[in-house]
DNA sequence: AAAATAAATCTGGTTAACCAAATAAGAGTG
DNA sequence: CACTCTTATTTGGTTAACCAGATTTATTTT
């Protein structure tokens, strides 16, 4: 177990010190946005990697929208100009895991907008998913059985009602390592649950209503409880 | 070009079709949290795709923290339990590229909370990479150059002094997509620019003093000629 | 000399064979 | 039966050869 921490370091080290060349390459031969970044093959060799390692890294490069790969054609800087680049690149090295309360403090931001935008632009199949996955966190807890994930699963469908993407995409990112720190640390536990159902029930009711500031208040109710607990916790 | 939008659109649907019945097979199986998936080889030979295509499936998979691959071991489903991971699979899968106004939505909602954070939490060591930025921003604005990266890196410097570094990520993901459609859109013409330079003067101000509500009304300010400028184009 | 065509090369993507570590099965020992 | 050690197998990761399409170069034609 130990072990296995220490090679998947080691991977990431490597990865990292790929990019940071891939960085440093960029900037020695002064490509701008649009140009071509060298072959696989020669990346991989003037590196003294496998090809399969520089794919890897490209990917992560292409994933923060650094990069772009075009099939049969080549590699190609990203149209954000070489000191943005750079400093994202960097930014990207020292990127930590979340802790917990970096999560926390995020999420709760995050669904206090997202509860307002889905009062305010919410369809009727939105509602009708939401009350889905309300109905199923209800069930689960009345029967007096952990409920997490159901819990979660309401507030994503919060999100897709929110109309807006980009605050989706950045809420299905960080609701994995929210569900493994609840668990970790036993918040959400049988009884704060049941108090949770009401809460839930007004917030979906608010964006039923299509109030957003109760909306909003009303989240902010759910996550008040939520808050201390977890902050005691810790 | 065309073809090549095509072919990418293709590959997408590939992983997506294999993300899918990677799901199934976890339903299917009634695989829990911490159970070992079925080793890559089986699985493309169960889904009649190559090796490789299962494991870009799996490392998207891995990255949204669904699962999580251990060398010579074996790949696990993460410890978020059968229904959230179908729930978030389905999202993953219906996921659509954020629209510009998405983004700028989500950019200001950030950014507002990170200039708090950044007012309370700020190290000396921070402001100076703060004003670096800020530097090297007026510079090329007073020179009548296009700032947008110098900008964005400016901003990113605030997220890395809001000491969240789930904050700091997600502004990392949302900013090269943000320069590439401000560079589309046109926005953050020369003139505009120029009045920029002081209302990132007075936001470094503010968290310089540590005042936090200041903080957040001058990136109010800020944004608000921005969003204005933003709408009128779209 | 310019344009059109054909061949050669270069590209990212795919495939299949190979590697080392981790696990599981079996043999041996007390 | 319990325990240790050895061996065989399975695993994700790596490597190298191959593929089809795009690009460049060379050749031919006008």
């Amino acid at each position: 177990m130990k072990l296995e921490v220490i090679s998947k370091s080691d991977n990431r080290e490597v990865q990292n010190s790929i990019i940071s060349q891939i960085r440093d390459l960029i900037n020695y031969k002064n490509l701008e946005p649009g140009d071509k970044l060298p072959s696989e093959r020669s990346l991989s060799e003037k590196f003294s990697v496998s090809r399969s390692s520089v794919r890897d890294a490209i990917q992560k490069l292409e994933f923060y929208g650094l990069l772009k790969s075009i099939p049969q054609s080549g590699t190609f800087v990203a149209n954000i100009g070489v000191i943005a680049m750079n400093g994202m690149i960097d930014d990207i090295l020292r990127l930590e895991d979340p802790d917990f309360k970096s999560l926390v403090e995020t999420r709760i931001l995050l669904e206090l907008k997202i509860a307002r935008l889905a009062a305010l632009r919410r369809t009727d199949e939105d509602l009708r998913q939401m009350s889905e996955a309300l109905e199923a966190y209800s069930e689960k807890v009345l029967k007096g059985e952990d409920a997490v994930q159901e819990d979660l699963l309401f507030h994503l469908a919060i999100a897709k009602a929110s109309g807006n993407s980009s605050l989706n995409t950045l809420m299905l990112m960080i609701t994995p390592e929210i569900i493994t720190n609840f668990e970790k640390h036993h918040v959400c536990d049988k009884g704060m649950a049941r108090s949770g159902i009401k809460e839930h029930q007004d917030i979906f009711n608010a964006i039923k209503d299509q109030n957003p500031l109760e909306a909003k208040e009303k989240v902010k109710v759910h996550f008040k409880t939520l808050y201390q607990y977890c902050y005691n916790i810790e």
